[in-house]
DNA sequence: AAAACATATTGACAAATTTCGATGTATTAC
DNA sequence: GTAATACATCGAAATTTGTCAATATGTTTT
């Protein structure tokens, strides 16, 4: 089991390398495979495969498997739902004269 | 120096820890103090301080210095700023035919 | 001025993450 | 069927991150 704290923690790590950054904006122009992102990114094949888990576990990235190939693309909902989570996150209340603490 | 992947992984490091969301959901119903999210968490003084400094300099929390307390508040701006990151990154350009890889 | 309080900083350690090379498992090409 | 290709998994090393206790700094209270 884990908390909704853990769980959404999670989604965001998706976001917090900088090779995943770069994989996300290669998958922004279309779905590419691991052999083609890979070609782009000084990292080794099992350090990639890695980061693509990552991506998918968090819901972020899709696979779509053919053949030897995987092809990675975005996930509609999955994206959609993390910007829904980081609204949700950093929405403030209204503010209901509510007090602070110490003064 | 660092490039905008750095920069961008950066931002949401604020959202990648559990103890960080708690704190950022205490700031929903407003401005708190360091004391009163300490109060909260079970976690050493320190280690919040080392909290608070990862998000204010994510730029998702503001602190404000009153006396021997800091209050801390979410950032309008940084919010509204991780929100277009996110919109960014994983925004998917129009289908201009495109070839993918290998097959 | 002394004591108490709020927070920051430092140094050490533990835990998690990133990375690699080696190896395993399919699938495709010859 | 053998070789080559794409990807996953494993184990180990390196790095980063989270945590604490101790200490330092500044503010308020008495």
């Amino acid at each position: 089991m884990s908390t909704k704290y853990q769980e959404n923690a999670f989604i965001f790590k998706a976001f917090c390398d900088e090779n995943r950054l770069m994989i996300l904006e290669m998958l922004q122009s279309g779905e590419k495979c691991g052999c083609v992102l890979l070609e782009n990114l000084n990292i080794g094949q099992s350090t990639l495969s890695h980061h693509m888990k990552i991506l998918v576990d968090s819901g972020i990235v899709s696979p779509r498997k053919d053949g030897k190939w995987t092809h990675y693309s975005f996930s509609t909902d999955g994206v959609k739902n993390a910007k829904e989570v980081l609204h949700q996150l950093t929405q403030v209340e209204e503010a209901i004269d509510r007090e602070d603490c110490c003064e």
